[in-house]
DNA sequence: CTGTTAGCGCTTTCAT
DNA sequence: ATGAAAGCGCTAACAG
């Protein structure tokens, strides 16, 4: 029922040694030899046993991608990202590995084998993350994606954007266009994300010789929804500091609750708010269109595999950092302040 | 330096059969050896190898993911799904491999190993569809996201929205809002569902003793991006036919090209012209906001893992349908037709 | 160019 | 309750 290698050799009148090399090409066969294997094969419907195969090669072409366990839900960054990933290993013949086993599976015996990958790309890496110094130890190639812990900083490979330009470069698109209180809707506070984003935003505030104001640097609580967070925080900030003439927005939901509340207050954008966000280039429908800083979550994906890859397939492990940068792309939701 | 279940065994003092059934449990162990081993283990850092074990248990805990080879692009639609399937899976302690492999590296030879899965969830079934085919012969246990082709109907389970009778609703909703040239801005011709979202119009449009007008039938171009198929579409069919007072779109993204168009023709929703849509439940920042089927992918994709885990571990093979149901949600965007 | 043989690391009889 | 030994299906020396 089963059809494996000793089949089709079988059948050939060859070995099995000459049907697996027929298959790697790793060394030279006969014309003759290699047609009838071939045909044997096709007749059989055979497919080599991918585990018996990688048991002894010690490959797997599989990557793995690592998302925190009990938090598995993925965003639209994430899908994105996910898209470069999937890129990147499609180009070199890769397959790709989810793995968001919720850590009470892990920890249920610590003996679970370990995942049949070549390497794996981790995601949202946090302060003491376990399955860094698990993977460090046990010397298996490994990429981040994100801001590594400090402790872990020199000893692997990473690749992220530049989050403090990139904010500081979308404060100072609207500090140029002359506004001055510009409330922050930053990511929550846990994430390493929103301090170097915070630090952004701070440095081109003091580069226009003004002080931050503290009250306008929000961050997202973790139980709310993205949407959520932006109309609620837009709303009482805009009711509570007529001052306020620009917003910069953690993402495209957070977009999605500030328009709402604008649209309640009878505000227009531009004119009277200026909205930037940071997005994951999958921003539509919006109107006015949004100017937002792209953070090309594939290209972080696809960067991540192409490195990956390359660390598992090189003798010696060589530490990278990448820093993948955005370009601000500038639309009808900012404008110059009013006058007045 | 790589540790097997013989370092283990030995450092032990004991046999490999024992160390491999105190991991297992599958026969009794004596307290007194159970604990040695396990303290060995520790010490060693053992982890049983995926590959040796998967080889002769024939299981992997792995389900794979299959999406269309040269399109490996995941939409939001996909995001949700994958949401779904990941949360099935993390409750059983599966894992999940995403299979886009260009189907060139397939073709390239036919004999690549097969997927190291205990079974296949394939999306975007299309008609003659090879990878049911091989996977109904080699009796992989299947569970297909969308209908299938007709000839493998009788022959695999599969789960889906009920395509038919949420596209006549959505239809039915309009025509009771006395609208009756609609437009239809319809997914890809080759795609199943195309045609069952095609059948639920007419039959709405003939339940109202109406005649459907195929000039309102469109299908979006396999090499268009959506929001240019509802620009460009929309535009062009609002511009030659004045009567179209309402668009069904395909998706949200559909629907950011057709309120581009409607903002360049000067138009207003809902007044000239209502828009409802088939949604990932996923639409935020449009306004009006969007009276929509919500498709509940993420459910989707959970029932499908559950049914599949079902197929894997039961012996006899039986066949089911479900289908996940969809409520429409009433919003902004549609409102009754325009006297005059 | 091809065949023979010895494992890869694990589970599973079959003994004891 | 434990051990010994036989594979799972494949690749990789080693011979010829």
């Amino acid at each position: 029922m089963r059809v494996t290698i000793n089949d089709v050799a079988q059948r050939a009148g060859v070995s099995k040694a000459t049907v697996s090399n027929v298959f790697s090409g790793k060394r030279p066969i006969s014309e003759e030899v290699q047609k009838k294997v071939l045909e044997v094969a096709k007749e059989l419907h055979y497919k080599p046993n991918y585990f018996a195969k990688s048991l002894v090669t010690r490959e797997t072409r599989i990557i793995g991608l690592c998302m925190q366990g009990e938090n598995v839900k993925l965003s639209s960054f994430h899908l994105s990202l996910l898209n470069g990933v999937l890129k990147g290993c499609y180009a070199k013949g890769y397959r790709v590995l989810v793995n968001a086993l919720a850590s009470r599976f892990n920890s249920k015996t610590e003996f679970i084998a370990a995942d049949p990958v070549d390497g794996d790309i981790l995601l949202d890496p946090a302060e003491d993350d376990k399955r860094i110094k698990e993977r460090i130890e046990k010397n298996i190639p490994l990429i981040l994606i994100g801001k590594p812990p400090k402790k872990y900083e020199k000893m692997v490979s990473y690749v992220d954007n530049d989050n403090v330009s990139t904010a500081e470069n979308l404060t100072n698109h609207l500090i140029e266009l002359g506004h001055r209180e510009i409330l922050f809707l930053n990511a929550p506070q846990d994430k390493t994300v929103s301090h170097d984003r915070e630090k952004g935003y701070k440095l081109a505030v003091l580069g226009s010789n003004q002080t931050p104001n503290l009250e306008l640097l929000k961050y997202k609580p973790d139980d709310m929804n993205s949407i959520e967070y932006g109309y609620l925080y837009a709303k009482k900030a805009l009711e509570e500091n007529k001052n306020i003439t620009a917003i910069i927005a953690d993402s495209g939901k957070v977009v999605g609750g500030i328009y709402d509340a604008v649209r309640e207050l009878g505000l227009t954008i531009p004119d009277d708010l200026s909205v930037a966000v940071f997005s994951d280039g999958n921003t539509y429908g919006f109107d006015p269109s949004l100017t937002e800083m792209d953070l090309n979550p594939s290209v972080l994906g696809e960067e991540a595999v192409k490195m990956l890859i390359e660390q598992i397939n090189s003798e010696k492990k060589v530490l990278k950092r990448v820093f993948i940068s955005s370009e601000i792309k500038i639309n009808g939701s900012t404008g110059p302040k009013k006058v007045g």
